[in-house]
DNA sequence: TTGTAGGCGTTATCAC
DNA sequence: GTGATAACGCCTACAA
């Protein structure tokens, strides 16, 4: 391969002249200047980024960290991509399949240099554990999580989600269901309160979180479409933690013979194409923007040049699952 | 950042000997691999993966590049990324939005060394352009494409297409109109032929296809249901290019008051999620061991050790969107 | 304005 | 078995 030296060798200067005009940087005069480009169009010449890197102690890299590709995900990898081609950064992709072994090897890829941050999508090892290397670079997640050195794109969902349940109330709703995802994450912790809280304002009595917990693919929701059939008295809505839940239960509900709104309502979360596609009500929460402030933050960390994060709020998206 | 000089120090050898420990090769005694293995334990030590890739001259990380995520992109590259990381590749992702200058960049990353091979899902450039980067590594595609270097993971979607019409017409169906993704494409005219083959055996006459071209995203399948609905005479049945223009089809037809399959039939392609939870009736032709072939073919150009691809084939998977 | 030389952290080829 | 030492290709003081 070719390299600086070649370079040096036919424009007849030194390769701290060839880097030089590489680079923009130091004085040059333009005849020399111009020497070395000739040269390096004739020899078709590019610098080798590991020398690059190795040379600079970083990589312009940055890994996202997530068990598999949702379509929420898949929001989250796009979006932040994105941000991070627009700013020179180049992205790896690891999916960890929740093996928190492999979740490991994504980390270790920032202590050895491989990569300058991280976005942790979704984690499996345990915050600690996770904490311990943010002295290699920074982390980013979109969990919600008590750190002081692991950064969060989260936002409470207390107030998006007693958005939905307000709104099922206002429909005449009085038996509601909360599919929850994780009852021992933060965030699913907030929902259980608003629940709570909604359930107290109105003098309405709460199911057990759980009763419904672990609930997070389109075959769960499925599942609970199969469940709603065998039930004598049937709920008359259910509140979900994603727009893959709800739209598990809205199609196999359907198979099943029901009519939504008539029979039951559902709200997603997420407003991800899929509700669009199947009509259901759900809540948006700008999961783009979140992808971009995990970049930012990850970039701030990183230079100098400071990005402005995005203000995020909840929208309630109404279409054909509620009254 | 601890370095092997520093680990050298400490167990008191010299860095050769670090070196020879830490990647198993050449001979150690015990005692010296003992002492070198506590000093890496004590200082926390690991190697500087730019040193080794700068030195190796490979980086063991391959791109994927593709111009933004769709459903079924997201099949595509979440399986190649597993089956890469199953052999310790790590894998980026360039997102190009069908932006050429940005395709080039990603290539670049090949050209310095960045790269040790590139999964280019659909180009930007053409194909003499991407043509020429084959010589800083392996480049595959998932499209089809006549060249001697740019390998393919494509396969003849004649049968596949086929297989539909056959379907559509045993059903009863004599007026089907293709939704073709790009004519242009080698894959669009392999279904143009089977649709004419088609046509010829029933005697039946063609539409152009012209008339039904540059159909991809949902919104455009959502634009044939309003097309659909403005006209008098209207087809028994629609094949589609792909799941998502069937989805936005299927769904937006639901919604301007069309019932399937008393109205007309749909066959989508690709057998992604969204065609289960609609209920479409789709041409199954396993893209995820598309993906794995493709990350095998790059495999075995980088090394001796040789993967053997997986045999595909064409299924039809009946669902609601037909009788 | 340009060149020299040292170093980034490894690996690999020699000697010993 | 182990230790120098020379690359890998680039950047950057420091000199000139």
């Amino acid at each position: 391969m070719t390299n600086m030296k070649d370079i040096a060798k036919i424009a007849g200067v030194s390769s701290a002249t060839v880097s030089r005009v590489i680079n923009n940087n130091g004085y040059v005069s333009h005849i020399t200047r111009q020497k070395v480009e000739t040269a390096v169009e004739k020899l078709d010449y590019v610098p080798n980024s590991q020398a690059i890197s190795l040379k600079k102690g970083a990589t312009k890299t940055i890994g996202i960290i997530a068990p598999n590709i949702t379509e929420t995900i898949t929001v989250l990898v796009k979006n932040f991509t994105l941000a991070a081609q627009k700013k020179g950064y180049t992205v790896i992709l690891y999916l960890t399949e929740n093996d928190p072994k492999k979740e490991l090897s994504a980390l270790e890829l920032l202590r050895s240099k491989q990569l300058d941050g991280i976005f942790l999508i979704i984690r499996s090892n345990d915050w600690a554990t996770i904490e311990s290397y943010t002295k290699y670079g920074p982390i980013v997640t979109w969990q919600r999580v008590k750190s002081s050195c692991i950064l969060s794109v989260f936002i409470d969902q207390y107030d998006g989600y007693l958005l939905g349940l307000e709104y099922l109330y206002a429909k005449g709703c009085r038996n509601i269901i909360n599919l929850y995802s994780d009852i021992r994450r933060l965030n699913t912790k907030s929902r259980i309160k608003a629940y709570e809280y909604f359930c107290e304002k109105y003098d309405l009595t709460p199911h057990s979180p759980e009763q419904f917990n672990d609930i997070n693919s389109i075959q769960d929701g499925e599942r609970i479409a199969h469940w709603l059939a065998e039930q004598k008295i049937k709920p008359d809505a259910f509140m979900t933690s994603s727009d893959a839940v709800a739209a598990g239960l809205v199609s196999q509900a359907k198979r099943l013979g029901f009519s939504l709104p008539e029979d039951f309502s559902v709200i997603g979360f997420d407003n991800i194409e899929i509700s669009h596609l199947l009509d259901i009500t759900t809540i948006d929460y700008s999961i783009h923007k979140q992808a971009e402030n995990a970049f930012k933050m990850i970039n701030n960390d990183l230079t100098l040049q400071k990005l402005t994060p995005e203000e995020l709020a909840f929208t309630l998206i109404v279409r054909k699952t509620t009254k």
